[in-house]
DNA sequence: CGAGGCCTTGACCGCGGTCAATGCCCGTGG
DNA sequence: CCACGGGCATTGACCGCGGTCAAGGCCTCG
């Protein structure tokens, strides 16, 4: 794989960057591989990794009274990382985990921050991640917020069609705020129509 | 009114300017005075102005099948816009009313994009700014999805202890995607304890 | 073949929504 | 100064969505 064509669809995609940010930001990736599901961050860890999505899926998700709570979900072109912690250094609530076989990309905050104070397109490039995520959650609480159980699904399958293909119903349910048996009897055809 | 003291405060409470984007800053700002309450921005105007709170409290809403719906408060030190409107450049499905007399300077999203160009730690201010909005939208996700009604208005008087005193029940009733009538009695002691 | 993960189905019930009436406060005009 | 009206909040009666609990089906893998 190479990762300097990944950086330049990063660029392509979110904000251009300077061949000198590139070169920089190529040399500061760390390439991972994963042959199954795998968990990157646990919670309680000091966090301080975002990982770019070059193949595969990855979930975010925390214990609540311990029920498996997903958060966040991410594919192909995405960035995921536990937000709170990676912003706040604080200790993780969350834990991050790989849902399928993939290629992730590593970048600490360390060098993110090296990276952000040497290049201003760079500090525009997060600006710009960080909006486009801000932009979707807006989304997700007013989704969250009116919607019944069924318009959620229905939502949801609009902007990631293919996701129950990849996810198990379990971490969609929790994702949209429903229990599993909700989601069963809302994707069963006959309480349907 | 003295500009350059709160561009300074919005310096050290955000990330710190240097003195010749402070200058530049404060010659992009307008201040806006209101006596009472008013309405900023409209559904369906390209709404490309941000403004910063320096006296008084602001909200943003929006309308969903003819129900008023709150989905932002503002208050001293914090920005407000139609996110959408501003980062999307689309028609705002925002309204943006002011709900106390009070001061505001307007930024516009020209002179936003000016400024970030010109001057790389402007650019950070925004990313800041965009990332604290997150982590507080975040933390509103988790509150919406899994706490009943009452831990969500307790949630909220943990974090704004002084909202009842000065926005309307309505108003925080639809901002908690709760109705009116269960935020009364909620509050009426004789059904809590 | 058996065990465990994942999903489905059924029975029941409670939180909070809807609808409607009433209360309270304040500004305006007779 | 009081009466009225309108905006905002409270209270009550009712009910439905979706949660909980429990049983059972259906894979896949050892």
């Amino acid at each position: 794989m190479d990762i300097s064509k990944v950086v330049e669809t990063i660029s392509a995609s979110y904000t251009p960057l300077t061949d000198a940010c590139q070169g920089d930001l190529v040399r500061a990736l760390k390439i991972l591989r994963f042959d199954r599901s795998a968990t990157l961050v646990k919670e309680g860890q000091y966090a301080d990794k975002t990982y770019f999505i070059v193949e595969g899926c990855a979930r975010a998700y925390y214990l609540k009274d311990g029920k498996d709570i997903t958060d966040w979900f991410a594919f192909e072109g995405e960035f995921i990382s536990s937000i709170n912690s990676f912003f706040l250094d604080v200790p993780s609530p969350h834990f991050i985990e790989i849902l399928e076989r993939g290629i992730l990309l590593e970048l600490s905050r360390d060098k993110i921050t090296i990276l952000s104070d040497k290049y201003h397109d760079f500090e525009r490039l997060v600006k710009t991640v960080v909006t486009k995520t801000l932009l979707q959650l807006q989304q997700r609480v007013v989704s969250i917020q009116f919607e019944t159980a069924q318009q959620k699904y229905e939502n949801l399958l609009g902007v990631q069609p293919g996701i129950t293909q990849r996810v198990p119903l379990t971490h969609i349910a929790s994702f949209l705020g429903i229990t599993l048996e909700t989601l069963s009897r809302i994707r069963n055809p006959k309480n349907g129509i």
